[in-house]
DNA sequence: CCGCTGTTCTCAACGATTGTCAACAACGTG
DNA sequence: CACGTTGTTGACAATCGTTGAGAACAGCGG
């Protein structure tokens, strides 16, 4: 039901098939992003498979988060928090980002709720359409204070989700 | 009709209204706001405004631009194109931003058509929708090399507008 | 086990933006 | 209209996220 990102396996297939070598830094990070980042930044993925692999480098992650991009087995998005964020969910939708705590939730608009007008294209040709809807979650309305964003751009679909 | 920018002398009681000097910069930038620019970046305001007075610094521009952005004034935006655009127009709508040169045209959604069902906010509260068309613009669709994006990350609302 | 390639790592550079702070100018006051 | 206070400017360094370079290194086919 869900197009989400490969398997390890199967993104190791597609690296060899590509003649990609398939090093322990990639199947890591093909693991962390399988089994556990949803939209996470580099920094994020990088601090997570660096306690398994201590020596892993923030420039390798770079490397295979956009090779990956590249060959579009994740989405790299911009939400506006600073740093890319790189999405395993490859449907078609869009995010809720919570403007306090930086969290980052899929939700699915139907995109022809979004119908526009051809006279007001003008010739524009649209290949994609990118909504953020920004605000504030629910955790963070309960234990709100209404102010600035407190928690610094966070590293990863924060908390929230248990 | 649009709610814009306002005038340079609009803008110019405001900041005395609020003990805020008014500089022959910030003179200066409300004029090239208020004329010229409608989603330049903060480089294309300096080169602009450079023009009139050499010794401006781009830190006096980021400057005021952001003061603009806090008080309303102006809308500081971020279409993924590298830097902040900063918008004089205030009204509600979304962006056509153009792959291959860059370019950046207003369009206006109904946002009665993007109705998110309350049921799957879970709790998340809206503040703001921001929607980036990205494609093609027509004349890039014209003059056209399908590959990558040509032209760099512009300074302005490119060439097309004419 | 060898070697060719593609990889990793370290470190420096990059572009956009902001912090710092001394020199400076706006503007209310006398 | 000169004066002093206070906010502003401009030069420069620093920051952050990200990428470039190059030498050491490790897949993987032979
Ligand atoms: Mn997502
Ligand atoms: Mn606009
Ligand atoms: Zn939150
Ligand atoms: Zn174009």
């Amino acid at each position: 039901m869900v197009d989400s990102v490969k398997s390890p396996d199967e993104l190791t297939d597609i690296f060899r098939a590509r003649g990609l070598k398939v090093t322990p830094q990639r199947q890591l990070i093909f693991r962390v992003l399988h089994d556990e980042l949803r939209h996470a930044t580099a920094e994020a993925v990088h601090a997570r498979a660096s306690r398994d692999m201590p020596t892993m480098s923030l420039r390798t992650v770079y490397q295979t988060l956009n090779d990956l991009a590249a060959m579009g087995e994740i989405v790299q998005l911009d939400l506006g928090t600073g740093s890319s964020r790189f999405d395993t969910n490859l449907d078609a939708h869009q995010h809720l980002v919570c403007a306090e705590c930086g969290s980052v939730r899929d939700i699915v608009v139907d995109s022809a709720d979004i119908e526009l007008a051809e006279a007001t294209l003008e010739g524009f040709a649209v290949s994609s359409t990118d909504i953020v809807f920004r605000g504030r979650c629910a955790s963070c309305a309960a234990g709100a204070r209404s102010d600035v964003p407190s928690t610094p751009p966070l590293s990863e679909e924060t908390a929230t989700h248990a």
